[in-house]
DNA sequence: TGCCATGTTAAACT
DNA sequence: GAGTTTAACATGGC
């Protein structure tokens, strides 16, 4: 998305309409300084203020559409070369430096990411189950669920491995792997051939093994969590 | 066709 | 006050 809507940076808002709870119209006559993200969230960067869009579970958006959308439109910037509408999403107004806000180097996608930043964070949390601390976002801004059992499943790792007993080196694979994995995972998404590269996520057989996964809701975030109890370990 | 889920926040609880 | 649970959001996929 971040790319596709680079073709309306440096324009001006002529209209901005919607039914988000914040006023839309404050951004009308607004230039977009800028595009940007923070794991899920969308930052549009305004000369004072930035709108920032979270998609939450079935969020959308779409650019430049012919008729108008028929779905409940949630926010819609109109611009001289095109329009920008985002569907069933959390919109909020930071204002401030982003810098202060964000801490750049916990998204897993940014440049300015820090794999050592990440380990610094991990060894502080020891009690927490490795299913939770790939979903903390303060650590691995961008993982989400699909992501957590994927990583979990490549390296080997039990989700409810204790963070504290897991062997350093396989610490340095989880952080490696979160972000390893978050750039397949938008390669293969932009090809449409997400689920075909699943090796845990909602499958019912071990692709190593061969044996049945096990499918449970664990740790403090109780979510869906796919894994093999012969090739994960699992440090406790 | 009904149920579930790629996520987060805030209110309502204990 | 801290921690936990629930509700809300609202739609596509299976």
């Amino acid at each position: 998305m971040k790319e596709l809507v680079q073709q309306f940076k440096g324009k001006k808002i002529l209209q901005a309409e919607g039914n988000a709870k914040i006023d839309p119209s404050d951004f009308v006559n607004k230039k977009i300084v800028d595009f940007k993200s923070w794991g899920k969230h969308f930052l549009i960067c305004l000369p004072k203020a930035t709108i920032r869009i979270h998609f939450l579970m079935f969020g959308s958006y779409s650019i430049n559409e012919q008729t108008k959308p028929a779905r409940s439109l949630r926010l819609h910037l109109k611009f001289t070369n095109g329009d920008l509408y985002f569907y069933t999403c959390s919109i909020k107004i930071l204002e401030g430096d982003l810098d202060e806000i964000y801490d750049w180097s916990a998204d897993v996608m940014n440049e300015k990411w820090s794999a050592t930043k990440a380990i610094k964070k991990l060894k502080a949390i020891p009690g927490t189950l490795a299913c939770d601390a790939l979903l903390n976002q303060d650590i691995f801004s961008g993982v989400g669920n699909i992501i957590k059992n994927e990583v979990l499943f490549r390296i080997k790792l039990h989700p409810e491995s204790s963070i504290g007993k897991i062997p350093t080196a396989v610490i340095k694979a989880m952080v490696k792997e979160a972000r390893k994995y978050s750039f397949d995972f938008l390669k293969w998404k932009k090809a449409f051939e997400l689920k075909k590269h699943w090796l845990a996520h909602t499958k019912k057989m071990c692709a190593r093994c061969n044996i049945p996964l096990i499918k449970t809701y664990p740790g403090k975030t109780k979510r869906r969590t796919f894994f093999c109890t012969d090739c994960q370990i699992k440090y406790d």
